[in-house]
RNA sequence: GGUCCGAUGGCCGAGUGGUCAGGCACAGGUCUGCAAAACCUGCUACGGCGGUUCAAUUCCGCCUCGGACCUCCA
């Protein structure tokens, strides 16, 4: 079985990925507040995510990949009441346009998206939990969790209670025993979304819903918890102190991974500083724009910051179409053990920490391989480049890109619906067959002629041995 | 102020104690009626200063710059 590593938030370190039950990994990743469209800063752990869910799935048998839906929250609470629009109506309307986005960015969806609304009842007794363990108290209807009864608080991110509060720019609530203690539980007044509970009618702080969801659809422990990297303080140090403090257990989950930032201009993109794009905005682009957005997230390390631009989505478009195009040319062929040979070296990257800007580049190197091999040419400087003796026969190499590129997410798509889609083409056919016929008649003014119109149109010709074959630039 | 992360060629972006990343752009070539596409070739980079070492872009220290977090945040 393939020996996957990861870099753990927890330990800091890269360590050998070793599942609780490997007959059934177990990942958890923070979803969206559903109270506005989702940015693109929201897009990366997802995306990111679907890429290891994908290659769990590919290297053990069964896999539970779980991502919320936060849909009781403040933010969306005080968007209600500036737009008059019911929470109900607004928190479907988002979650529906998340889910649209995400699709459109190739995202599969989680096993279970459990919502924070549907899981009221293990909040509180997740809540009961800690408070009957000394971890929790009531105070002027609120319920808080003591950090102080939580020795390994700030464990996670890396701090000391004593640093958390020397810098802290929060104003210290007078029923708080303790500065850095957080809410679990808070009033809410008629005109607030309520539940009832043993400390009068309320609504849950943010953490511990992730606390009770994961409780519930993966278990006290599990294996894989995801989200990005400016969630690991406080709301995942608050909930690992929630729920390993609930269940005297000695970890939460047992590999913590963090995508890094989204940047835009060198700057996070975040509502609060109002400079975010949104998906939606990307994907007004085009019909190709979803899936050069994705490519765009992942020609980066997942760690690292990514400074979005222009310039790199219309560049991943270019590779995108580079990818299609030879992917149609490909003539289909059975399976052979030298296709799985090339999509497994093409794979391989992604077991060490989720390289996929290194298996983007393997992908490369197949799609030269297939070019050399059907356009012609010589594959003679990849093969020595990558140590390889591979003869591939037109096809095999586009069948493995096709095969490893599923694992990214990339390149499903039929070629001729990418590169030739839109709008009704016969007027482009009857051109092209109009400029056959004046290249026939050696009438090379005409031919150029038409071609320049069609260019002038977006459209590329290229004149092959089979043929004059088109796309939209 | 505290904690953490990063700095690679015109741009994007992997990686490594000593032989190559890769892509884009650019230049030349093959092919083509000319192009385009494809393939080939070139473009020999690792922020600064010290240290360890036979050897440092890679390890260590300091500095500069940038970013993230310090209870809204993916």
């Amino acid at each position: 079985m393939t020996q996957l590593r990861f870099h753990n938030s927890l330990t800091r370190r890269e360590e050998e990925f070793r599942p609780l039950d490997p007959a059934h990994v177990k990942l958890y990743v923070c979803g969206p507040t559903v109270y506005d469209l989702a940015h693109l800063g929201n897009a990366r752990p997802v995306v990111v995510f679907d890429v290891l869910a994908r290659l769990l799935r590919r290297v053990f048998p069964r896999v539970t990949y779980a991502r919320n839906i936060t849909d009781v929250d403040d933010k969306i609470n005080a968007r209600a009441r500036e737009s008059g629009e019911p929470i109900s109506a607004i928190t479907a309307r988002t979650t529906a346009d998340f889910h649209r986005d995400m699709a459109a960015l190739g995202a599969l969806p989680p096993d279970v998206e459990p919502t924070a609304t549907g899981h009221i009842a293990e909040m509180i007794a997740l809540t009961e939990k800690l408070i009957a363990r000394g971890h929790a108290y009531a105070a002027e209807g609120h319920v808080l969790f003591s950090v102080g009864s939580f020795p390994d608080y700030g464990k996670l991110s890396g701090r000391n209670q004593e640093e958390l509060l020397a810098g802290a720019r929060i104003d210290v609530a007078p029923y708080k025993r303790d500065p850095g203690d957080f809410v679990l539980w808070k009033p809410s007044d008629d005109e607030t979304p309520g539940w009832d509970s043993p400390w009068g009618r309320g609504r849950p702080g943010w953490h511990i819903e992730c606390s009770a969801m994961s409780w519930r659809h993966l278990g006290q422990q599990f294996d894989i918890h995801g989200g990005g990297a400016d969630l690991l303080f406080p709301h995942h140090e608050n909930e690992v102190a929630q729920s390993r403090a609930a269940f005297g257990t000695p970890f939460m989950a047992h590999t913590w991974l963090h995508n890094g930032m989204l940047l835009v201009n060198g700057e996070k993109m975040s509502k609060s500083l109002g400079n975010f794009l949104t998906v939606q905005d990307i994907l007004a682009q085009g019909p190709w724009a979803g899936e050069a957005f994705r490519l765009l997230l992942l020609r980066t390390h997942y760690r690292s910051a990514l400074d979005y631009t222009e310039a790199g989505l219309i560049e991943a478009k270019a590779e995108l179409d580079d990818s299609y195009a030879m992917l149609g040319r490909a003539p289909a062929v059975s399976d052979t053990p030298l296709i799985t040979e090339m999509a497994e070296w093409a794979l391989e990257p992604l077991v060490d920490d989720l390289n996929t800007p290194l298996a983007i580049a393997r992908l490369r190197d197949l799609r030269t391989l297939e070019n050399s091999a059907t356009v012609g040419g010589s594959a003679a400087a990849v093969l020595s480049r990558i140590g390889k003796a591979w003869q591939p026969v037109p096809g095999q190499a586009a069948a493995a890109f096709r095969e490893a590129a599923a694992v990214l997410g990339l390149a499903q798509g039929d070629p001729r619906a990418w590169l030739q889609g839109g709008d009704d083409a016969s007027a482009i056919e009857a051109a092209i067959a109009a400029r056959l016929a004046a290249r026939a008649a050696k009438n090379w003014a005409e031919a150029d002629r038409i071609r320049a119109e069609l260019l002038a149109q977006g459209v590329v010709l290229e004149d092959g041995p089979g043929g004059t074959t088109w796309k939209r630039a």
